[in-house]
DNA sequence: AGTAAAAGGTTTTTT
DNA sequence: ACCTTTTACT
C-alpha cells in the first residue's frame, strides 16, 4: 500500500524552534517565559494538545488559568487541534474553581461540612460589616471602611504576612487601627467557621492544607499526571505552595508567564514565584520566547523602551521579523472632554478605513476613566461593551434579590435573612436579628425545623413591628410560591422582583435603573436550569462585561471594547486606544508611594501597549476638572504626561495636539463689537 | 430603643 | 455614586 508522508499533527504546525521545544519538552518542570504576543497561548494550547495526543488521560491533566473565560478558550482551541470531546474532559479552571471542586470531593476527609458554602465578595462585605459595626462604634475616630478591611484581610491571608507588617507596608493609613482590625478579623473568622462558610482565601488555604497533608496529599497528587499553569507571574505564595506540594515528586509541571506583565500584587500575587521558579524546582528547564507575532515594530520599540525602566526581570527584548507599521500616536488633549471626542473621532476614522469596531479597544487604568467616553459614544451611537469595574453582583439591589433566592435555597443562610428582612419598612438590624433568632435560622436543620416554612406560615409572627406587615406579607407570599411551585428560574426571579419592588423604591434613590437591573437578572436567570445552579454559578463565575448582562445577541454584530487594563490581560486588537496617560491617572496617584508599586503601574502600562497589533493611540489630557467632569465649574488641576513616556521616548512617538472646539484661533486685532451689543441690550428695556 | 432621613467622607485594579 | 456617621423622629 502506498504510504503518504504523515501530515504533521495540527498542534505542531507553524511553531518556531523555541515554541516547539516547549511543546515537546518531557521530564522535569518547565518554565516558559513568554513575552507579550510571543505565542504564549498558542504554545500552551499546543502542549496540551500534544499531551492528549500522546494518550495522557484528559481528566488527569490539570489546567489552571487566571479566569474561567481563559480556561474555556484554551480548552476550545486544544479541541480544535485534537478532539473537542477529549479536551473538554481536561480538569480546567482557576485556582479557586479547582479548589472548590477538590474540596467538595473530599470535604469529609478535611473535616469540612459537606454543605459548606462559598462567600462571594459581597457576602464577605456583609459579614465584615456586621462584625465591624460594634467595634467601630467603640472608637472615637472613623474606623476603616468595610471594603478596606476586606482588602487588608485578603492581603494578610493570601500573602501569608503578619497583620502589622501588611498594614504598615500596604495600608499605612490604617496603622492606628491595627488592634481594631485584629478584633474584626477574629470575629469574622469565628462567624465564618460557625456557619461553615468559606471565602475565596479559604478555598486556597484548605486546598493547600489538603495537599500537604500526609494522608490526603499523596492521593491528590497522584490524581494528576500533568499540571499546566497559565499567567504564573500572577500567582500567590499559597498558590505556589499548592503546586509544589502537588508536583515536586515528579516535576510534571509546566508554568507559563511573563514577569514583565505581573499586575496583581494588590491581590498578593508575587512575581517572585516566576523569578524563583528555577530555585523552587532545581531541575527546571527555562525556555524564553521573545519573537513577537502580534505587534508592528514601532509599537514594540515603544513597549521595550517603557519596560526598560523597570528594575528586575528576565530581561527580554521583544523583536519581530516584520518591518513597517506606523509609529504610536501621542495625542495631547486640553481636557477629558476633548479626549473623549478625539477618541471617538479616531475610532471612526479607523472604522471608515476598514477596521471594524470589534478590532478596536479603549483601555484605561480604572473603571471610571471611561465615564465621559461612554457618554460620548452613546451620543454618537457607537455600540460598545465594557469589561472590568462592573460590580453587578455587588450592587445592593441585586444582592437583595439574590439573598431572597438564597433563603429559598438554604433557609439557614443567616446573611441572606438579615439582608432581606431589613428591606421591610420599619425593620432595622435589631428587629431583623430578633426575627432570625425567633425563626430559628441559627438552629441546624436536623430537627426538621425549617425557618422559611415558619416565616411563610406567619410572616409577622416572629417579632416583626406592625409597620412591616404589608412588606413581610408580600415577601412571604413570593418566597412561598418559589419554594413550593416548580417554576422556571426566570419566573421565580421575576416574582421576587415584583415583591421587592416597593421596598427597593423606598430604599434607593433613582430606583428605575435598579429595577431594570433586576429585569436583566430575570432574563439571565432564564438561561439556568435550576435555582441552585444560578446561585452557585453566579458566585464563582459572575458576569464580567456589560454584554453579559444585556445579552450579546441584542447588540449589533459589531461593537467596540472598553476595558480596564487588568481585564484586558490576554487580549489583542488591531487598534488600541490608551486613555488617561497622565500622571495621577496612569500611574494611579494611589500607587506612586514607593518604587515597587510604580513599577507595577509601569508593567500595567506595558500590558496596555502590547495589546495593539497595528495601531496604537495614546491620549493625555492636560487638565482635569474636579467635581463635575463636564467642566461647568472651573475647578481643575493640571496633569503631567505619564512618567512612563519620558522625553527620551519622544522619538518613538508621533505627536498630535488636540484642540478644544472652543479654542479656535482668534484674530489678534480687536473687533469693536461692544457698542453693537450695548445697542441690542438697550433695546430690551 | 430602634429606624429613617440627612449630612459627611471617599485610596485602584479582581479570582 | 456609594458607604458611614450623625441627627431627628417614632
Amino acid at each position: 500500500m502506498a504510504t503518504t508522508a504523515p501530515e504533521a499533527p495540527h498542534w505542531a504546525r507553524g511553531l518556531n524552534d523555541m515554541q516547539r521545544r516547549a511543546v515537546d519538552h518531557d521530564g522535569g518542570p518547565l518554565l516558559i517565559v513568554a513575552g507579550a504576543g510571543t505565542g504564549k497561548t498558542r504554545t500552551l494550547v499546543s502542549r496540551l494538545a500534544r499531551l492528549l495526543d500522546d494518550g495522557v488521560a484528559p481528566e488527569r491533566i490539570l489546567l489552571v488559568t487566571f479566569s474561567r473565560r481563559a480556561a474555556a478558550e484554551l480548552i476550545r482551541r486544544a479541541g480544535q487541534m485534537t478532539d473537542p470531546a477529549t479536551s473538554r474532559r481536561v480538569e480546567a479552571g482557576t485556582f479557586h474553581s479547582v479548589a472548590h471542586r477538590v474540596l467538595r470531593r473530599c470535604s469529609a476527609a478535611l473535616g469540612l461540612a459537606e454543605g459548606f458554602s462559598v462567600l462571594d465578595q459581597g457576602d464577605v462585605r456583609d459579614l465584615i460589616a456586621l462584625v465591624r459595626a460594634p467595634i467601630a462604634a467603640d472608637k472615637r475616630r472613623r474606623f476603616p471602611r468595610t471594603e478596606t478591611i476586606a482588602a487588608v484581610y485578603a492581603r494578610v491571608v493570601s500573602g501569608q504576612l503578619a497583620l502589622e507588617e501588611t498594614v504598615t507596608r500596604f495600608f499605612p493609613w490604617c496603622a492606628d487601627d491595627t488592634e481594631g482590625l485584629r478584633a474584626v478579623f477574629s470575629g469574622y473568622t469565628e462567624r465564618k467557621r460557625a456557619q461553615q462558610l468559606l471565602d475565596f482565601e479559604d478555598l486556597l488555604l484548605y486546598w493547600r492544607a489538603a495537599v500537604v497533608d500526609p494522608q490526603v496529599g499523596p492521593v491528590l497528587a497522584a490524581s494528576f499526571d500533568h499540571i499546566l499553569v497559565d499567567e504564573y507571574q500572577d500567582t500567590s505564595v499559597v498558590q505556589a505552595d499548592i503546586l509544589r506540594a502537588l508536583r515536586s515528586h515528579d516535576g510534571r509541571l509546566t508554568v507559563v508567564g511573563d514577569d514583565a506583565q505581573a499586575i496583581y500584587s494588590f491581590r498578593a500575587a508575587t512575581v517572585r514565584n516566576i523569578l524563583d521558579f528555577p530555585m523552587h524546582f532545581p531541575d527546571a528547564t527555562t525556555i524564553t520566547l521573545e519573537q513577537n507575532y502580534r505587534s508592528t515594530r514601532p509599537i514594540l520599540e515603544l513597549a521595550n523602551a517603557v519596560i526598560g525602566g523597570a528594575a528586575e526581570g528576565y530581561g527580554k527584548q521583544l523583536w519581530t521579523e516584520e518591518s513597517g507599521g506606523t509609529r504610536p500616536v501621542l495625542a495631547t488633549c486640553p481636557d477629558q472632554q476633548c479626549q473623549a471626542e478625539a477618541v471617538c473621532q479616531t475610532i471612526l476614522e479607523h472604522y471608515e478605513a476598514g477596521t471594524a469596531l470589534k478590532e478596536q479597544a479603549v483601555l484605561f487604568r480604572t473603571a471610571h476613566h471611561s465615564d465621559l467616553l461612554e457618554v460620548e459614544l452613546g451620543r454618537r451611537g457607537i455600540p460598545f461593551v465594557k469589561y472590568g469595574g462592573l460590580r453587578f453582583l455587588e450592587a445592593g439591589h441585586v444582592r437583595d434579590l439574590l439573598a431572597a433566592l438564597r433563603m429559598i435555597e438554604n433557609p439557614w443562610d443567616e446573611l441572606a435573612w438579615m439582608r432581606v428582612l431589613q428591606l421591610a419598612d420599619g425593620i432595622g438590624p435589631a428587629s431583623a436579628n430578633r426575627m432570625v433568632e425567633t425563626l430559628g435560622v441559627r438552629q441546624s436543620a436536623r430537627d426538621g425545623h425549617d425557618p422559611l416554612v415558619a416565616f411563610c406560615a406567619d410572616p409577622c409572627g416572629a417579632g416583626a413591628t406592625h409597620r412591616a406587615r404589608d412588606d413581610l406579607t408580600s415577601l412571604a407570599a413570593a418566597l412561598d410560591t418559589c419554594r413550593t411551585a416548580a417554576l422556571p428560574t426566570g419566573v421565580q426571579v421575576e416574582l421576587l422582583r415584583y415583591a421587592l419592588e416597593p421596598m427597593i423604591r423606598r430604599r434607593y434613590d433613582r430606583p428605575e435603573p435598579r429595577l431594570a437591573d433586576l429585569d436583566a437578572l430575570a432574563r439571565m436567570a432564564s438561561d439556568y436550569v435550576s435555582r441552585d445552579r444560578l446561585v452557585a454559578e453566579l458566585t464563582l463565575d459572575p458576569p464580567v462585561s456589560t454584554g453579559d448582562l444585556a445579552g450579546k445577541p441584542s447588540l449589533e454584530d459589531d461593537w467596540l471594547t472598553l476595558s480596564t487594563v487588568h481585564s484586558a490581560k490576554g487580549g489583542e486588537w488591531g487598534v488600541v486606544h490608551v486613555i488617561h496617560a497622565a500622571d495621577g491617572a496612569f500611574p494611579s496617584d494611589m500607587a506612586t508611594g514607593n518604587d515597587q508599586s510604580v513599577d507595577e503601574e509601569r508593567r500595567l502600562f506595558y500590558v496596555a501597549l502590547t495589546r495593539a497589533r497595528r495601531y496604537l493611540h495614546i491620549y493625555a489630557p492636560l487638565r482635569y476638572h474636579h467635581g463635575d467632569p463636564a467642566g461647568w465649574t472651573d475647578k481643575h488641576s493640571y496633569a503631567q504626561r505619564t512618567r512612563f513616556l519620558p522625553p527620551s521616548v519622544d522619538g518613538l512617538l508621533d505627536h498630535r495636539a488636540i484642540r478644544s472646539a472652543l479654542d479656535v484661533p482668534v484674530p489678534t486685532a480687536a473687533i469693536p463689537v461692544t457698542g453693537r451689543v450695548d445697542v441690542v441690550l438697550r433695546g430690551l428695556w
